[in-house]
DNA sequence: CCAAAAGTGTTCGTGATACACCCATGG
DNA sequence: CCATGGGTGTATCACGAACACTTTTGG
């Protein structure tokens, strides 16, 4: 692996991702520990002189996942002046970067926050060159966190459940062919609510964003859930265009 | 007024501010003209070595307008790598950038996007050290602007609309004491639609942010219009919690 | 007294909520 | 055959949309 070179990035300005993952059941937040660190923090980089954000972002995304076509979101700038003051320093005195690169790291930080929503499944965790783990934490039990990691985490959360108020949610998240209650999992998920499943159903259904299928989910115990797809175009013309508003 | 030293601001990142004026019927939008152009521009600055963005914003904020507290939000960080690249040849070419500072500007900027809303009779707009105007230009009149602003601009009224789903507005934009009919004109400019006086009274009290008067606003012609104001706590609860979830 | 705008009430339809009942499957 | 979870139907209620009538004011 080639070093970290300092003058391949723009100065003071890195990202964050919160990548969110659905096991079937809970929400998990993808999360690194630092060589020599108790302490996890977000999966972030730093963004190339001629590079876009949302690209950087995404590159970000594949390094830790080994995948491509997440939904991402940018959601915030985080610019407290302190923000990473806390364990910079013991950053630097751990003596896990380069020396050519401590003045970069020594610099003020503001940040860019994204957020993605992804399958448990289908990602596989990378630490990066700072790290020695890359690993799964559900949102219930997340580990203490370096920097402002946490506040971006909470904001993150927050900006998920404001976001699945007008835009469907799902798609890269479940399996191509999926069954309501799994859908419906998701949503609790994300939530963290029970919701009724019948008018769950109703609902989703309404939207005219899923397509019923002549297909059933078998092999495990008790009736066969029936299958259902996501319309594609549907899908995304909801997502650009929210799926109703109250004025 | 002392001259830009851009030792002073961190490099490479900006901020643009959306700054909203309602005047009774219509939103205006702040914008600059920089001196030896046609264009126009958003009143946007630098974040100071030690500053929180939102601090410098608001600093932007009272420099142009001589208000100091506006409802200020961060909506989007933009970052495309060559969104200034169109227009700083030509700034840099008219001379009006100092010496010292040509470098500074010559750099790629990536830029925070805040809105804010204001009352249009409460600012007296003032130009930036760069600009020779400073006014106020009606939504349905925007003339072209330098950069990406236009996009920014775009953002930002969509930003605006959305916040409006989910919380109130009208404080700062309207006098301490106002009619629903004013506050109704409010939300029609933001919303670019008509709305119906009845059904719009009555949302508006349901959600239990404004009070009733016992004072009418007399002087106009036809029937003196009831004054309402604002409940500060049950307000700022509002804006905190929204205003409703529909999961 | 009349035009124009403000204030209030009613109806209607849609969508959310809260239920109860039937169906399929594996053990 | 039964426990468990999946699928569908229905009554009710709240809310938004549409609309009509009355009141007040200045000219």
């Amino acid at each position: 692996m080639k070093t970290f070179d300092p003058t391949d990035f723009i100065p003071g300005v890195s990202l964050d991702c919160v990548i969110f993952g659905f096991d079937g059941s809970r929400l998990n937040v993808l999360l690194l520990r630092l060589r020599g660190f108790d302490e996890w923090a977000l999966p972030g980089g730093f963004i190339k002189t001629d590079e876009h954000g949302d690209d950087a972002a995404l590159r970000v995304l594949k390094e830790r996942t080994g995948v491509s076509d997440l939904f991402l979101q940018q959601f915030k700038t985080f610019t407290h002046p302190d923000r990473t003051k806390v364990h910079v320093q013991e950053l630097l005195r751990k003596g896990i970067i380069d020396e050519n690169a401590r003045e970069y790291f020594t610099s003020r930080f503001i940040s860019l926050g994204y957020y993605a929503l992804t399958n448990h499944n289908i990602v596989k965790p990378a630490p990066d060159y700072l790290s020695e783990e890359c690993a799964w934490h559900p949102l219930d039990a997340v580990p203490e966190l370096l920097y402002d990691h946490r506040a971006i985490l909470e904001e993150a959360l927050e900006e998920v459940r404001l976001d699945l108020q007008y835009h469907p949610v799902g798609q890269n998240l479940l399996p191509k062919k999926f069954t309501m209650p799994e859908l419906q999992a998701l949503y609790e998920a994300i939530l963290d609510k029970e919701l009724d499943r019948r008018n769950f159903s109703r609902r989703v259904m309404s939207y005219g964003i899923v397509e019923k299928l002549d297909e059933h989910r078998t092999g495990m115990a008790h009736k066969a859930p029936r299958l259902y797809k996501f319309k594609k175009s549907a899908y995304e013309k909801a997502l650009k265009d929210g799926l109703s508003n109250r004025w």
